[in-house]
RNA sequence: GGUGGAGUGGCCGAGAGGAUAGGCAGCGGCCUGCAAAGCCGUCCACACGGGUUCGAAUCCCGUCUCCACCUCCA
């Protein structure tokens, strides 16, 4: 029952052997919070979630850190010809990324650091790459100080890629480096820029420099050697190749594994603002039920792409309420019989796995669904005491993977005011129908069904009455 | 130019030397007053060309196509 995880540093699968016995630290690569998140990023939250949830159904104590990075080059120049603060515009989409989040169900981190609050260990790291001779300040006024990528021999291992088979960065204004490749680990305060976006720091007034809030964080809330790095695959260059490189030069020996989720593409391609095919959170979030939602982004393999198309969201739709059926169909055959509520919730050996190895969420879910087929089919045999473990399984595997549907947040039990007065109408309504059928009198049996499914109420006739639910 | 990844049945999507992945859609049957739901069966695919092997979707060689990254990216 050993976990494995492909690690792309060392591109293979490797056991997950935590640093601390029983503990599992992960650093998440958060959002840039400069605009609306879109289905990209709440598959990657997502992913993280998931693995979570995993590490802790094995046994793990799992902190999860994922930032936001709330200071950077976009969200001051998003906020620059307007009226609002950039600090008010971070914070506005950080609350819309959050929105996401939670209506996935994806739980909240351990912590969600804010690059704005860890000024002081960027300084700290800094200069400790400046002492070392990994890092300069620039030569000009600028203020800036950068990273000496030429200084750091194995820079480019994350990825595997030699510093001269880089093409020579297109960046603009080379400014203070002293080669292309170098990056910004400060950035010293422009006049252009407000004062509430410069920091004081011994090599000038400034704010940090993209990557180095990263390293920062995760070694001051993880330690400076932890377990798992995670983030968007699209992150490895640079964002975690420059991290990796300031903070192994510092003398951190920083994650053990780095873990890289797949990105979601339209039509063949990775969603951009460029080619404007990108699906918002939210939008996404109306065209489906947030369930439904989760299902879909979730089904796939963690680290294989997803290429949306029209109808998926349909697709999963059916393939979800299978398994709402099943869950729903048990309880109400075993509702009043000495095996209601019964099932102990155990993951079957298979699903766990399939779980263990990588994250193989699409083999778990054939898991689930042949649990469902077998599920149904002791149902049919009126085999109660195979349903009701059967139940129990689908009960535990739906719960690990945060899609089952009878607890929260997806549980829509019916606690409102509303609902006993509908129920009392839609039973009053059954019971005309039934009187109808023994009657045989189908055309008005037909038409009392008909009005229920044009107010949304399916029916459902079994051996043991007549069931209802809104669909 | 460099570094990775991918091509699987009508669609989605796993697998990685020898059994049925799974879901959706379709078809046939059972059940039903008829439906719906459910069950059973069916649909036997792996980009192309060679090779290795008793056996290849899976390994090797070559070819084609697509995607991502190479200092904005989840």
């Amino acid at each position: 029952m050993t976990v494995r995880l492909y690690d792309s540093r060392s591109q293979s699968v490797v056991d997950l052997v935590p640093l601390v016995e029983g503990e599992v630290g992960i650093y998440v690569c958060g959002p840039t919070v400069q605009s609306s998140p879109h289905i990209g990023h709440l598959r990657s939250a997502l992913v993280y979630d998931l693995w979570r949830r995993w590490l802790s159904y094995r046994g793990y104590r799992v902190t999860l850190v994922r930032n936001v990075t709330d200071i950077d080059d976009k969200i001051l120049a998003s906020a620059a010809d307007d009226p609002e603060q950039w600090w008010a515009l971070a914070y506005r989409f950080e609350l819309e990324f959050s929105a996401g989040y939670t209506a996935l169900g994806i739980q909240a981190p351990t912590y969600e650091p804010r690059a704005t609050a860890s000024i002081g260990q960027m300084h700290e790291l800094i200069q400790r790459l400046i002492d070392a001779g990994h890092a300069y300040p620039a030569a000009d006024a600028s203020g800036d100080v950068y990273f000496d990528t030429a200084s750091w021999p194995t820079y480019g291992e994350l990825t595997r890629q030699k510093l001269a088979d880089m093409e020579p960065a297109a960046d603009a204004d080379p400014r203070g480096k002293r080669d292309p490749r170098d990056f910004a680990l400060w950035k010293g305060h422009k006049p252009t820029e407000p004062e509430s976006a410069s920091w004081g720091s011994p090599w000038g007034a400034g704010r940090p420099g993209w990557h180095i809030e990263c390293s920062a964080m995760a070694s001051r809330y993880l330690g400076s050697r932890f377990d798992i790095h995670g983030g968007g695959l699209d992150l490895r260059f640079p964002h975690h190749e420059n991290e990796l490189a300031q903070s192994t030069a510092a003398g951190d020996p920083f994650a053990n594994y780095w873990v890289h989720n797949g990105l979601v593409n339209i039509g063949g391609q990775k969603m951009s603002k460029s080619l404007g095919n990108s699906i918002y959170a939210a939008e996404f979030l109306q065209s489906a039920r947030p369930l439904v939602v989760r299902y879909y982004l979730g089904s796939a393999h963690y680290r294989s792409t997803i290429d949306y198309h029209d109808g998926a969201l349909v697709e999963a739709e059916a393939a979800l309420e299978r398994i709402e059926t099943f869950l729903t169909r048990v309880d109400r055959r075993l509702e009043g019989t000495d095996r209601a509520g019964s099932g102990a919730p155990v993951i079957p050996d298979a699903f766990a796995a399939a779980m263990d190895d990588d994250l193989a969420v699409p083999q778990a879910l054939a898991v689930l669904h042949d649990a469902i087929r077998s599920g149904n089919a002791a149902l049919d045999a009126d085999d109660l005491e195979a349903a009701a473990r059967i139940r129990g399984q689908v009960f535990a595997m739906t719960d690990v993977l945060g899609i089952n549907p009878l607890l929260a947040p997806w549980s829509t039990a019916a606690t409102s005011e509303a609902a006993p007065a509908l129920a009392r109408l839609v039973e009053r309504l059954l019971a005309d129908r039934d009187t109808a059928r023994e009657a045989k009198d189908f055309a008005a049996a037909d038409r009392i069904r008909d009005e229920l499914a044009g107010a949304g109420i399916q029916l459902d006739d079994t051996p043991h009455g007549t069931q209802w639910s809104i669909a």
